[in-house]
DNA sequence: AAGCAAACATACTACCGGGTATGCTGTCAA
DNA sequence: TTGACAGCATACCCGGTAGTATGTTTGCTT
């Protein structure tokens, strides 16, 4: 079943196909794209594709499944850090966009994943797939609404409708999933940039006044974490 | 070649085979959505569908016209009113949340059409039409990023990357397509009261301060602009 | 009532793409 | 040296789908 572990040789092919296949499912979605043009983007064929990912559906979830870890990743040092839950939520924020452009072609096929209402035709197999995926996502969210209800019980911002507040504030984060386009010379500079500027829309959109010198301070924090 | 004129007597069949589409690919995508699928939607069969559409992309592309009608009715009242810039600006993102909601299906298949980047396979013909499709998200775009302007220019806001910062906005007010389900007993109201909460975060994004008693403000003017 | 076209349904074709079966080659252990 | 197996490529099968060709019915005109 678990097609990784048994390829303990040649662990670089597999990362090789994932990472093609993130490319093809991120730029023509699910159903448009084939296992042949996966193998093409590789240059080579099927053979290769089937022999380290069982299915298609298989290959996307594994895609899938690496965006969801990349996006943990990205959120953690915000999320375990000793700090206001001000500051901790816009780490988060930040770390989020930064990995939504770093990882831009398994961040899409994520957000596409979640779109995707499969019923009748899917057997029990893929449904519970899906189903582990979803709690998946309700668990990153979860992380989200903790912080932010920390934040609001601090009366660090004030808070409508909670759920629809917490969906806005993500859908900012994530924005750039819709308008990043890789260049050549893109690097962590250029990353931080529109980061900053992002988190500062998200932070401004929960009522928080977040300034230069608090984002500032969100900076020193990080560096405290990463060390 | 355009269909709908042709048919003046039964447009009902063509706003029904519209809507039907909608329907099928927001929720399956184009490619997954077989026209097969929107005749069984529609309790008929293939004729139907290709006795009005010439074909499955046509089809597409009327549903995703159809929803960019939709998006610019929906910001027209505050892009056409009279009054300070930031209050247009509200304005135009309470329609247009509010309109995400009304029309979802078409909402989201717009969306979903402009994450397709198609290259060679498509034909001259098709490829005129999405960059057609193109120019109108750009003029779209372009009519926030006047009013935004504007607002900069009255001094009610302060903004950085000034395509970055408009594009949070757009997101943050398009929100609804990613979580919103329409339920039997959905009414203007909820859209209403939802599509403040967006509007809330929107504005509060760009920096501006926005009260209660701002937002009690926009509706009358909106009263105005409809009457 | 007769003719004709719109408005479909049905039957069929051609092709594409997921999956499989099989064949080929290098490598490594015994 | 010789199996034996990983690591593929190639050839093939078959179900699903876009598009078409051909009925068939309904309604409207003359």
């Amino acid at each position: 079943m678990g097609a990784p572990a048994r390829h303990g040789k040649k662990p670089e092919r597999y990362e090789e196909i994932l990472a093609a296949a993130a490319q093809c499912f991120s730029q023509q979605g699910f159903a448009a794209t084939s296992i042949d043009s996966v193998a093409r983007f590789l240059g080579s064929t099927k053979g290769r594709v089937y022999h380290y990912f069982p299915s298609k559906l298989d290959l996307f979830n594994a895609v899938r499944d690496r965006g969801m870890e990349h996006s943990f990743e990205a959120i953690r040092p915000g999320y375990e850090a000793k700090a206001p839950a001000v500051d901790r939520l816009a780490l988060m924020a930040h770390g989020q966009s930064y990995a939504m452009m770093q990882h831009i072609a398994y961040m899409q096929v994520l957000l596409d994943g979640l779109r995707q209402r499969r019923y009748g035709a899917t057997t029990e197999f893929q449904r519970s797939a899906m189903l582990r995926h979803l709690e998946q996502r309700d668990a990153f969210e979860a992380r989200y609404m903790e912080v932010l209800r920390a934040a609001a019980a601090d009366g660090a911002l004030r808070i409508g409708d909670m759920r629809l507040v917490s969906r806005s504030f993500l859908a900012a984060v994530n924005v750039p999933v819709f308008w990043y386009v890789p260049r050549a010379d893109d690097g962590p500079e250029k990353f931080a940039r529109f980061s900053d500027e992002i988190t500062q829309f998200a932070m401004q959109g929960l009522g928080v006044d977040w300034t230069p010198e608090r984002m500032q301070h969100m900076h020193k924090l990080r560096e405290l974490v990463d060390a």
